[in-house]
DNA sequence: TTGTAGGCGTTATCAA
DNA sequence: TTGATAACGCCTACAA
């Protein structure tokens, strides 16, 4: 199991000899202690340095240290992971808090079936030191693998108590939405989901059937079928009397209104089109969409504290983050007289 | 240093126990070594499950063994990166292939000030095994960087000897691409791109000039200019009596056969577009961008496959990966006459 | 077929 | 202010 290319990478011992230490003050100077003497430790950072040597991770952890890294598991095909803007929003985002605290994240994308797998395998050989979680379902099979593993984790949408939870403010969106169409006197909607077994679909199932009564708007849900030969001719064949859709993910609003044209069907003159996510991507078809943005860098963020608190043996609470808006661009109008 | 929540994880020593064997009777099983009973192997790795244990990497790692997760760096500003879609694909692309010889990957974006110090930093941590590199530059300083801390690295795209690379095949999408355009009647075409410093840019206006000339065809270059107040009019306005452009990126193409119809050039009526790389974004946009699609996942493939000999001290040769091949689709047509 | 013992690079404790 | 030394979890000669 050993490197076949020759020489050695330098260690501490090197270090301490070149500098005329002990390792024990290399290791003090490295780890932030005051005791040694400004000339010693300027001495040791310069031997560091010529030698190109930092302290070994993996000899930092057998000793104890924690702190090196965070995992993300995705499970939608690679397909759907490539047409979501979400994820690339997300991944960018972690990146720089996470490097302000010295950690870096561990990407994987795989199926299904081979989930379990790999959170167990991650954590019990301590590639991670906790998970992120998205695409939370109802009865998440992670939870209760993640519990009996004592794995530390923090979701990133609603979760059970389990583990904290960074969610986005998404009561005050749907009031925004929901004003923005009943003022552009839509009365029957439909949500448009294409995976209803997201933790987060049913919730805002639930929350958007209220607030549409409140309002005496008419919701009805449509189910997206990518398997049929034209998914977006089967659902505006579908959609009856409705005046205006809201699509759960911004890869399937695009194609609706990217399409609707192709087949007749205008754009908001006959049918409003807003999706529950923003990206550059909205701004690129035509027309071009109207869409609830969401701070994602800011959700990242938390994301990131509340694992590094965690790691560091807190127990801090969920967050929710504000900031979601909607901006209104070409794809919706006022309801077809 | 130390966790401080509660009881510490098991170790081997906790499964060897628990089967009633020693330290090393454990290892050996989780090293495929055949000098195990089978019945005793068998008790050893039911202990193990049981215990939820797995080796430790950083154990494993501090005692020789090598290859737990390879590094990629991006530089691109999180805007660019964000609306490339090709990062995505790469990202995807990688993880797959990864998971198979149990490796992971480690990512991060950042700006280009801090890249020496991200890349000097895993390297000398040992966090990484090794870098892909990508968007390499001319005279890009990561090359005397990581030869000097003697990393391993493999590149994505043309690259100077001293990494192994593996680039696409783009002589033959070249010839594809100018017959195409020449078929179509073009005779004036331009390429258009947006970092003039990367290497592969550099390598395809040769190429593409010297294409050109064996087919009478004029190419002249057009720089993409972010910073306008709206860099698509920008383009347009500088083209001249060019019929066809060529864009080095689908987010430029993308954004170009948007806005034009906006600014009044009917593409393809008026001139032709066509992308240097493809994905569904093409497809999305009206009219759907012709463009040269490339077999990312393959070259991930490949790298990873470079990558992992590389680490177990082999040498192993460049690879150039074939299929690019051109989708012709709507923003291509014949020239206006 | 199984076990013992030494070593890997680092940190922390405690003594000098 | 500095240094010696015993962990940490694992692997591998080598011995039994």
């Amino acid at each position: 199991m050993s490197a076949s290319t020759g020489n050695r990478r330098p260690t501490i011992a090197a270090v301490a000899q070149a500098a005329g230490v002990s390792v024990s003050a290399v290791s003090h100077v490295f780890n932030g202690r005051t005791n040694i003497s400004p000339e010693t430790a300027q001495r040791i950072r310069e031997a560091a340095d010529a030698l190109n040597w930092r302290p070994n991770l993996a000899g930092r952890r057998i000793s104890g240290a924690v702190g090196n890294s965070i995992g993300l598991v995705v499970t939608q095909s690679e397909e759907s992971f490539r047409r979501d803007p979400f994820f690339i929003r997300l991944i960018a985002g972690l990146t720089g808090p996470l490097a302000t605290v010295g950690w870096s994240l561990s990407l994987t994308v795989a199926p299904e079936a081979d989930e379990a797998q790999i959170y167990r395998q991650w954590w019990t050989e301590q590639r991670v030191d906790g998970f992120l979680l998205v695409d939370l379902r109802t009865k998440d099979p992670r939870i209760p693998l993640l519990r009996s593993l004592s794995a530390t984790a923090v979701a990133l949408g609603p979760a059970p108590a389990a583990f904290p939870a960074v969610t986005l403010d998404d009561d005050s969106a749907l009031t925004e939405v929901l004003d923005h169409l009943a003022g552009l006197g839509h009365r029957r909607i439909a949500r448009v989901t294409s995976a209803p077994g997201l933790a987060h679909s049913r919730k805002r199932d639930r929350a958007l059937s209220a607030a549409a009564r409140e309002r005496g708007l008419q919701v009805k849900t449509l189910a997206w079928n990518e398997n049929a030969a034209d998914p977006v001719e089967e659902l505006l064949a579908a959609r009856g009397n409705v005046t205006a859709l809201i699509l759960d993910s911004e890869a399937l609003a695009t194609r609706v209104v990217s399409h609707a044209q192709d087949l007749g069907v205008r754009v908001p003159a006959e049918l409003s089109v807003l999706s529950w996510e923003d990206s550059w991507v909205s701004e690129l078809v035509r027309p071009r969409l109207t869409a609830l943005s969401a701070p994602i860098e800011d959700s990242a963020r938390h994301a990131v504290d509340l694992m590094h608190r965690m790691v560091r043996g807190e127990k801090p609470p969920s967050v929710v983050v504000p900031g979601r808006r909607l901006v209104v661009r070409e794809s919706t109008g006022p309801v077809p007289t």
